[in-house]
DNA sequence: CACGGTATCGGACACTTGTCGGAAAACCTA
DNA sequence: TAGGTTTTCCGACAAGTGTCCGATACCGTG
């Protein structure tokens, strides 16, 4: 599941340069707004020259949704245990973690999902959750492990815009409320939708 | 609720150069990406100096945010209508509305809510709907107006996201099914989230 | 209509962006 | 270690960004 070292073969150099690129945007990240973060800020962060910023990313939205990979395995990495059957006597505890791996890297993940953020950064996180509602569910309901593609999966773009609705509202007010109380609080509307989405795996031919 | 007109005093020529540079970015954003349109491009389309844009809007993001204003009032416009009681036989019309509003522009809105385009615009999106969804069910719960702050109303952010990721989610699909498909997949999993949205309309203190 | 106020404009500025070519350095393999 | 390969780096370039200035034209009010 660790996608930065998924492919450990190439050049010792790449993977130096991307690395120290990505540990760069993190920071700055963190420190101010992402709009706030030129290329040559990353690159001298980094120790790396501009030209091989551009060797590797085509600009700085590229970099940010590289750099962020990481974690956003290890916050969607918990949401296809939802239809587990292992955890039926405590089921806030996959939407906790998702709330608590958000609070880690609160800063980053305001800078990034905000207003002042990248809208490429936004689109892929919403694509990675749905692909892993989509799974999640199908293999919970069915036992399949189906395709790969979320073939216009409504529920699952349902769900995956929700979490995301509310994660940025919550980031935004300067998460006001605990992971818990988070996820009690949005518990009751997330089952609400997958008992639904169970009834439309296959959908209807056009009326 | 015409935001643009809602204050008819001011400068004739204000009026008009605003309006001309919001018009420009509309057409401009769709024939191509919104990443691909530059000041000058806009400023030369609307009749306008370069100044001037800048007279008026800090970047292309701010100019976007205000442009589609209008169309947004629109699409949210038929949201709050969700408690009303005048709809009872036919609940799935104020979707149908919203999905029918977004296939009008669904290339401006491609564009702008896709990863080419702001995370201004989507922020801002998402805020509106909040809101909207947000004054409609206390409207419909409570006969309440009650205040305009969305006081961390998680239920209200959850429905906003979702819609918005069912948008997103379409849009970049192509629009492969008709709006009135779209509102009748999309009302069962809504109406789930109502009904559990009523129940924290005052969430416990911590706990 | 005339006037003060204000918006528009053109030009200039330092800075960033994204691209290119070639030289130097580091890598992997044998 | 020697080889060819690949990456990194440097410098330069056109184009875009965001800001400032003063001159000009336009506006709303009196």
């Amino acid at each position: 599941m660790a996608s930065t070292k998924d492919i450990p073969a190439g050049d010792r150099r790449v993977r130096r340069s991307q690395a120290a690129l990505q540990g760069a945007l993190i920071q700055l990240v963190e420190e101010r707004e992402l709009a706030q973060v030129s290329v040559a800020d990353v690159a001298e962060r980094a120790g790396v020259s501009r030209s091989t910023f551009y060797d590797h990313y085509r600009d700085v939205h590229e970099l940010a949704e590289a750099a962020c990979t990481t974690m956003i395995d290890d916050l969607i990495g918990s949401l296809p245990a939802f239809g587990s059957p292992d955890q039926a006597q405590d089921p806030t505890r996959p939407l906790r973690a998702f709330f608590t791996s958000l609070a880690a890297h609160a800063g980053l993940y305001r800078s990034l999902l905000g207003p002042q953020g990248s809208a490429r950064v936004i689109d892929h996180v919403r694509r990675r959750i749905t692909v892993a509602i989509h799974l999640g569910v199908r293999r919970a309901l069915t036992g399949d492990t189906c395709s790969t593609d979320t073939s216009h999966d409504v529920p699952a773009a349902f769900t995956a815009g929700a979490l995301i609705g509310v994660a940025a509202d919550w980031l935004q007010r300067g998460c006001p409320r605990t992971p818990a109380e988070m996820a009690a609080l949005t518990w009751p509307l997330l089952t609400a939708s997958y008992l639904n989405a169970g009834m439309s795996c296959s959908p209807p031919p056009t009326s």
